[in-house]
DNA sequence: CTGAAAGCGCTTACAG
DNA sequence: CTGAAAGCGCTTACAG
């Protein structure tokens, strides 16, 4: 390919001109000059080269995402966002995506520090998030996840217990006499969140409700080989709030193989809200993250990011459709965000 | 950080010699001398800065994968198994999401092309895809389409003429009177594909068939406000095959929503066969793309890659599920790939 | 087996 | 307004 040394050459300048005419500064170039300049890339089909761009410059331009699952839709709204956002501010998005294991984590943690991303916003599948490689070079990041007190990440969430009690509420206001919860690995972080939610909710209820937890990955596999098994039973619950839409999507499958009818026979509760959720059979009910603003709250703490870890806190809609028992969709108020 | 430099400093040493150390070539170095490079490196948590070594190397060791759709899972499903047969290469993959805008895409291939990707996956947005961009900076590229002839781009792709072919024929194996096209856009390339698959299985039946075609783009958003006003007819059709899932999905919301049962009232087939299909409600049959050896042979054609692109074929699979009348899940045999 | 030096393709003070 | 030159952090012939 050509370089900018070949450009000033069939232009009769330097490369430095060549520079200051792609980068519109930080020199001024004469019109005359900027036109030969223009012509000759243009004759050659010049494209700087970013890698060198880079090594000078100090910046890469571009922002790493880490998510654990691609294939899951709401880390698809979510990368779609991000690289909105990233765009927006003339950044290239690389995803990487950890498959759920630990070392490809790494790897691509370690890939991301070699390429000299500028900064990372990451979900991470480990419950206690190692954050130093970045730190160490110096490169900040945003978790979209609850992060240790004294870690040296900004985070960006919802409320998960708040929103996991306005979830399990909304079941309880129905009138369902037992509900159950079908969390997420029981030693997460994540479950302890909705567990404290969901029980919130359940003990401040008029009448007693039998209550009790099932555990599944986030996969729709998997909650749906819980929920077979488990939904066969004479003692299942009447209604059952899930940790993740995925795991809702598999109770719904369940649900249909065993000839239960959502939500005559059991109500149905997501969380996440991505797109998908409306389309589902019913329509399911969920609780929504703001896709959008997480993203580019996450890339303008990055693009500021001096100093102190930032905590924002941001708001979750109750979205009410068939699953729960609700009619029509309905979409009640998002909860303000808390104070920070 | 830490630079190559230092660490020769520390070692007492060139930073040839650190260079030799972590490339493991192409010269030898000393036990001894090796050690100490390795302690100093430890100790300053030096990581070589891969913009440099690209630059100097010329290679970027990062394959660019440019899809239409991340949230839509079968491009997620693509990405995770592209990413794992480039890992096993040694390379990462960048993921850019052309968000179904071809500015977006625009801009995408420009990045790549500034980065320096050493090869291209794409799955492109545009009836006919430009990749003079990538060829004129002799970035090798495979698309998952058909591509036009005397393409510089190879592909990788399943013979879709004759999967809709196939997936036409079974339904009109259970013997349903009246059966549509759910298509994409009716004047692309895809859908020419279905709808001459579709017309050669209508055309052999025994007894005549009703046929239709209606078209929506290709979510489940457009599909369901297709479906919900197409399907409340009259003159609906007994069976729906479909050119996505994404679509299918939007045919079984809208069939609930109007009140029709699946398969009793209407039988559906999807197109695409990712893993979710399994876990739809009713399950939904569909062909599956073979996409762990879509992305191995992908990523094996580009690491290749000399002299005139390759076109290769690989086969599909029948997947026989509920929603097309069938009833426990049977998969039929993938049929065998034409010759290239 | 090891070191000094050129080069990858940019950017940017430094002179003019 | 423009050019010659140093430097970003690597790799790799070239000498020894």
């Amino acid at each position: 390919m050509a370089t900018g040394r070949d450009v000033a050459q069939l232009a009769g300048t330097s490369t430095a001109v060549v520079s200051y005419v792609f980068n519109n500064g930080p020199r001024n170039v004469s019109d005359e000059t900027r036109a030969k300049v223009l012509a000759a890339a243009e004759k050659l089909n010049y494209r700087p080269n970013a890698l060198a761009r880079a090594l000078s410059f100090g910046r890469t331009a571009s922002v790493g995402l880490i998510v654990p699952d691609i294939a899951n839709p709401f880390f698809g709204e979510l990368a779609r966002a991000l690289e909105d956002a990233a765009i927006a501010r003339g950044d290239l998005l690389l995803i990487g995506d950890s498959a759920l294991d630990e070392d490809r984590e790494a790897q691509i943690i370690a890939a991301f520090v070699e390429r000299r991303v500028d900064s990372v916003v990451m979900v991470s599948i480990r419950e206690h998030p190692d954050f130093s490689a970045f730190t160490q070079a110096g490169i900040p990041v945003v978790a979209l996840h609850p992060v240790d007190r004294g870690s040296a990440a900004s985070s960006v969430t919802i409320d998960y217990e708040a929103a996991a009690r306005a979830a399990a509420e909304h079941l309880v206001s129905h009138g369902y006499d037992s509900i159950a919860l079908l969390n997420g690995p029981y030693d997460s972080v994540g479950a302890g969140q909705h567990r404290r939610g969901f029980r919130a909710a359940v003990e401040r209820a008029d009448a007693p409700i039998r209550t009790s937890e099932v555990n599944s990955a986030t996969s729709r596999a998997d909650a749906a080989a819980r929920a077979l098994d488990w939904l066969a039973r004479p003692d299942r619950p009447r209604a059952v709030t899930c940790a993740t839409d995925e795991q809702a999507y598999g109770v719904l499958h369940a649900a249909h193989r065993l000839g239960l009818r959502v939500p005559q026979d059991l109500a149905v509760m997501g969380f996440d809200g991505t797109g998908h959720s409306a389309y589902a059979v019913p329509a399911l009910s969920t609780v929504r993250q703001p896709i959008p603003r997480i993203a580019e709250r996450a890339v303008g703490l990055l693009a500021e990011a001096r100093g102190d870890p930032v905590h924002d806190v941001l708001g979750y809609e109750l979205e009410l459709r068939e699953s729960c028992g609700c009619g029509a969709g309905m979409s009640y108020a998002a909860p303000a965000a808390p104070p920070a």
